[in-house]
DNA sequence: GTCTATAGATGGATAGAC
DNA sequence: GTCTATCCATCTATAGAC
């Protein structure tokens, strides 16, 4: 059973994701997580203490990604690719949630997810050898990611990467 | 001199763009703008007005948008990728405006946004010739843009993606 | 650790003077 | 067309009971 701590993370990114960050006010996210509001403000004594709790848990989950990445039986590219496509986890979420808050210029969400990336792109250029195509096709999964978070239409679009970067000879980086 | 109503709306875009969709209260788009609220609300009696206007020039902007890309003597790929870098014009911030309300599942935002991109993508595809590479190059111009959206850190990502488009020989498509 | 009650600030919106 | 004054709902946060 989760802890009532994460369960209220939990609704707050839920409400992120969904709705925005105006919409994820302290009653929406007790209501979401099923506790009072006083029950929240125990664990999270103010609003900002809820984003620094969110991106604790988001530079958790990358470190544990990126090891995973690195690992990958099919290659750090296709397992990048494929996991860009949005799935739903709560590692996607948890990112998505933390961009609405970068969008806000707030400077410690834009660095951990800035963090998250640096990680991504080590392991891409380690396996690739070759910088421009790593930074390439580190976008083009920033782009189904961006899209997905915004509910733009994007069924069409994987398919035509993988085509491409057949094409660029990156998609089997094995040994 | 800009009219009073487009003075407002360009408040109401900064403040979206620059702290995000809960600091454009009406009290910030009237102090931006430098009107009263009061006289904020003879021009847009709701703030759900202020979202519609916008995305009424969004849309006027999008479609001279398209027309300049077909037309563009270096050829539209070129012209798309170099303008997707978010080079901070009037039509860069609408588009980023209504990015941020398109987040809080604002369905007409999205909509719009899907119509600009499915634009872009109209001539991309009359020009290439070639679908799965159109889409990929869609995707690369949708990351390089949201990146700057969020703050991220990108300078690295324009020079990457020339290479890279040059490899794949689609960057001169003039006839 | 969780709740109710409430304070104090801020938000969106109306009324009416100029 | 723009302003001030004001209303009411909502938001963040505190206090204190259980």
């Amino acid at each position: 059973m989760a802890t009532t701590r994460d369960r209220i993370l939990d609704a707050f990114e839920a409400l992120l994701v969904g709705q925005g960050s105006r919409a994820a006010t302290l009653d929406a996210v007790a209501d979401e997580a099923g506790v009072s509001k006083g029950g929240l403000l125990y664990h999270f004594p103010s609003r900002d203490d809820l984003v620094v709790g969110m991106l604790d848990r988001l530079r958790e989950m990358g470190v544990k990604d990126a090891e995973k990445m690195r690992a990958a039986p099919q290659g750090a590219v296709s397992y990048y690719v494929e996991t860009s496509k949005h799935t739903g986890s709560a590692f996607d979420r948890t990112m998505i949630a933390a961009a609405r808050i970068a969008q806000e210029s707030d400077a410690r969400a834009s660095r951990a997810l800035d963090d998250l990336r640096d990680a991504w792109f080590g392991v891409l250029a380690e396996q690739l050898d070759d910088e421009a195509l790593a930074r390439t096709i580190q976008l083009i999964c920033d782009a189904l990611y961006f899209n997905a978070i915004m509910g733009l239409a994007e069924e069409a679009s994987l398919p035509a990467v993988r085509t491409v970067l057949a094409r660029l000879g990156a998609l089997d980086t094995r040994a």
